[in-house]
DNA sequence: TTACGAAATGACAACGTTGTCATTTCATTA
DNA sequence: TAATGAAATGACAACGTTGTCATTTCGTAA
């Protein structure tokens, strides 16, 4: 009565209970059509009736390759569930798993570091998630045999990267706003070390500068409303302020909601653009509008680069994944 | 000058160019102070120069384990980017990495699926995250070798499980009402698939029906905030309405927000409660008193549970996270 | 029936580690 | 200096797969 459960089911206890050889059941599992039909059957039934699967390590040892692809979470924020959805979803149609390791808050990880501890587990390629500095982000090479794909507004002078395009976004932002009829627009950054507020910020700029506007200074916030509510009521005692390009949606609220409490429309007074187009969820008849960015699409061009890597040994190469403005109708027309 | 670089450097390559046998640099690996420290020296700088590193396959073949646990998304929301966070958080603490699958869009996995793909990868054990019904929860039976822990606010019946306090969040916030002399709760629910959404509404009726209170219609909404303004123009109409309990923050931001446009003010005349405390990141000076989760604990405790099982072959646990109030001025004292 | 080529199957090595146990080297004491 | 035991090192097998090549079985035609 006592069945002796082993702890691991192996080929070979499936090739013994199926009276036929290891190799045979090998080819059960890899090249079905090269077993007779009923071999086949038998070596089926065994395998059921041990409860065998196939072990991993084995496996990818022989094969020299895991299926499996690193990502590296330096940063983990809002956007990044839209992005990891897409890396997930492109690596599960092309058959890989992901393994993911993550910064630890407060914990200092370089580039390097990371593709060290990457290495030395089961993965055939990376995507590293990087959204602030990094101390050793110009001078890092990433190991020859592990394609490497950092997700990152900044270019790389080996990897391949991709990012949004936010500096294209906000130049969009911007120009929509000039060819509204509008002579300036004001900036609201996010956090001080962002990339993307970085970015975003730079885009402003040379959209103004490419009009021979020079650019007023920048209102410096943190991403939340909070903020934004400062920022807006600063800007609603500038008289020559008639547009304001806000990092994110959360501090264009702030903003808008500044400068009704000042007596001032939106958008009859001011015009406002946020980014990311996510208030419509928080705010109902939300008037705001947003550049949005398609992450899960930057996700799957990340992967995808990836796994190109890994069949052709390929050279670097940058991916930009453009903006959408979402209008609605805080942007007032000027001219006329 | 044509240096030939072998594809992967093994742990053979380093002993013969450090001129020890192969067990010295395993040993200088795994236990270096059993190696005396000249010919650790001498490894290290083989290691180095050939630029070695450990084989994952190898090594988990040999020592039957990977380091490793699953983590499957059937579902991966706003909410989902702090449990990840936690999750990986605890595994990184315990020398873990984790190795992750997700469920795509439109395609149907049942738990049994998810633990077949997962018992091909390297994991020693797994978490599901699971905010939906799934065809075979309840028949489900987790490998015996592959600890299991379910993220759900159901209870299995052979899985560890662990959750939000959901049920007894929402009765927190509906006692909190009632403590403050307010006779009746309304309640507007979020997608109806929504176990969590299930589970707030469950904890609702618990509440008012443990004071002989009839609980009046929910109203349906979908977690948006339009549905929650579409509600509060409904219950802006009801003269018993005093108290409007929202399945999350951005619906009850829309009942706020038709409360207002219909004349009435909160808390003054109707109290509104949220769930997930994250109002304050968009709207400036939010006044909505909130019941939060800790996602992040959720995780953290999810993968302990998942360790724990690994080291002592435990038995079925289940693990509430309970949420905590958040007060602000959104709920008005009736009493006195 | 026999011979033949193709299809199906099997024996054995190899992937790169770690565990077991045997052997060598070293420092210490008589 | 020789004897002793402890510390350091090494030889070899094993983990569970897949690739290579040899062998057996089968269906078909002479």
């Amino acid at each position: 009565m006592a069945t002796m459960d082993k702890k691991n089911v192996s080929m070979n206890d499936v090739a013994v209970a199926a009276g036929v050889s290891l190799k045979t059941v090998s080819r059960v599992i890899n090249e079905p059509d090269s077993v007779r039909e009923s071999t086949r059957d038998k070596v089926h039934a065994a395998m059921e009736a041990l409860g065998f699967r196939t072990n991993f390590a084995a496996r990818s040892l022989k094969l020299g390759r895991y299926g499996c692809i690193g990502v590296v979470l330096f940063h983990l924020s809002g956007g990044a569930v839209d992005m990891i959805d897409g890396i997930a979803d492109a690596a599960e149609e092309r058959g890989f798993a992901l393994t993911m390791i993550k910064k630890r808050a407060g914990e200092k990880m370089t580039l390097a570091d990371a593709a060290r501890r990457m290495s030395q587990l089961p993965v055939d390629g990376m995507i590293f998630n990087l959204r602030q500095m990094v101390d050793d982000f110009e001078t890092f090479e990433a190991p020859k045999d592990l394609k490497t794909v950092i997700i990152t507004p900044m270019e790389h002078p080996t990897c391949s990267t991709v990012s949004d395009d936010q500096e294209g976004g906000a130049r969009m932002a911007c120009e929509y706003f000039l060819d509204h009829g509008h002579k300036n627009v004001y900036f609201v950054a996010g956090k001080e070390e962002s990339l993307s507020s970085q970015c975003r910020m730079k885009g402003w700029r040379a959209a103004l500068e490419a009009r021979g506007i020079e650019p007023p200074d920048p209102l410096q916030g943190d991403w939340n409303a909070d903020s934004g509510y400062a920022a807006g009521l600063v800007l609603a005692d500038k008289p020559d302020c008639t547009a304001v390009l806000a990092a994110n949606d959360c501090m264009a609220n702030g903003v808008m909601m500044a400068l009704r409490d000042k007596g001032l429309s939106v958008p009859d007074d001011v015009s406002v653009i946020g980014f990311d187009d996510e208030l419509y969820k928080t705010i109902p008849n939300s008037i705001l509008t947003s550049v949005k960015f398609r992450h899960r699409e930057l996700g799957i061009r990340a992967l995808n680069e990836v796994v190109a890597g890994l069949e052709a040994p390929s050279s670097r190469s940058r991916t930009l994944v453009s903006g959408v403005l979402v209008e609605r109708s805080s942007v007032r027309d000027l001219r006329a």
